[in-house]
DNA sequence: ACCTGAACACCGTTCAAGT
DNA sequence: ACCTGAACACCGTTCAAGT
């Protein structure tokens, strides 16, 4: 059917409920209503708060003030919100422009702002893990770190790879990360409300190991000191600096 | 106290119930007791059969045809019985002795043999990338491949970051092999009796990136062909040998 | 149009009670 | 000693009903 041929062309008619909203009698404040974004903002920090273990409809819910049924009709089920959740990691984040001679330090820049955009919120590697960056919103991002390995030089069975081994490289290590820290704080507290004490729990581990019997861990006890740092910054950079070492490996030999 | 003080000497007296049992009339086939192997055990059953969403204390209670509450006397809790499963899946695997002449091929049969205990069972990535192998019962395996990498020659920071470097490129490998024959099998079937229609999927995925619009999706579209190919084998002997290169780049040049 | 209340079919865990 | 039954405090999701 064309414009036309229906009645009132811009809209349709407003409905009873709709007509009365000019009105604005709100005398209690009256909460803005619901949308996908407040829902996905609500379920963040239920999800910093708690963790993703105890992140619920009904407690995204309870966040807004709002019965739990209310969600369903902005999102199709649990799984959608945490989708949602992942897409929304990705706002604002950008690509550089590929550029064959800085490549390695692109690829170093987008693994750490990643990795930090990780960090911003808890257990949020493992939301990240359980998903693949295809759907209609991610792609550019995922065309963007592509371009950046191809425009590099490196072979096409290379470069499909190497964006899947970069991704999983940093949401595996921030998923590690992030386990440290829940050993640490459920250790050193008990309660939400117990700082990490991440330098105690690196020490222990490293007394750990350290105790091992030395017969039958001469490996570990001498990497004790390096297994487990105080600094993860430098530990990222250095998995980070051997899967760069392997790709350049597939570079056709540059000359000057 | 001394033995000779406790009136009975080798074992206590016996329970009421316990003297009951010589007499074995059972008429009923009278299942063999409880215990963590048998409660494991149907655990994989369970995951296998549902998956690791719908793995519940329950539907292993129900496996084992006994209340829930009996298996609390065995395990403490989900997160224990998980890293029961966990520790298991470790069972009767070996890692040779280091050989520096072959670090690389060992590494891979490392690689390769972990990845086929993953497969063995369903979701078990996700279990896996839960874990840390730093239980008694799993430290010799990191220490044996914490060998490998240091008879290799491989300066003792690169060697502690290499083992976590495998590891997580191991599971997150599977893991989203899983991902993928998960979305397979929900699409070709609904049930669980559906085959994974796996080609099928291979192609409809080479079909989608091929069908981007030329200007936006360039790289992506150049790549369609090996991104998502039906051997994922190669695929991933692919990402193994970047970190196998990357690593090797860190060997004192050495010579014939 | 937008939200609530109640219901359904599940969870993990605890604990008194049975044999 | 070993297991059961019932209870508690939760889940995700649906759907008729309210305004």
């Amino acid at each position: 059917m064309s414009d036309a041929a229906a009645g009132t062309p811009e809209s349709p008619p407003p409905s009873p409920w709709e007509r009365e909203r000019p009105v604005r009698a709100r005398v209690t404040p009256a909460r803005e209503p619901l949308s996908r974004e407040r829902i996905v903002e609500a379920a963040f920090v239920v999800l910093d708060r708690a963790g993703l273990d105890k992140l619920s409809m009904r407690q995204v819910a309870a966040e807004l003030e709002v019965a739990v049924s209310a969600l369903y009709a902005y999102v199709r089920s649990k799984d959608d919100l945490l989708e949602l959740m992942y897409t929304r990691l990705f706002a604002g984040f950008t690509l550089p422009e590929p550029d064959p001679d800085r490549w390695q330090e692109q690829v170093r820049d987008y693994a750490r702002s990643w990795r930090w955009r990780l960090l911003s919120h808890r257990d949020m590697a493992r939301i990240s893990m359980a998903h693949v960056p295809f759907t209609a919103e991610l792609l550019p991002y995922v065309e963007a770190l592509l371009a950046i390995f191809r425009t590099a030089g490196l072979p096409d069975r290379i470069a499909a790879e190497a964006g899947d081994l970069i991704s999983t490289y940093i949401d595996g290590f921030v998923l590690e990360e992030g386990m440290w820290q829940d050993r640490a704080a459920e250790q050193s507290g008990g309660g939400s409300l117990a700082r990490p004490d991440w330098r105690e729990m690196a020490d222990e581990m490293q007394n750990y190991f350290a105790s091992l019997p030395e017969g039958d861990f001469p490996h570990l006890r001498a990497l004790s000191g390096v297994m487990v740092t105080d600094s993860s910054d430098e530990r990222f950079d250095i998995g980070l600096e051997i899967i760069l070492r392997g790709l350049a490996s597939y570079l056709p030999d540059r000359e000057a």
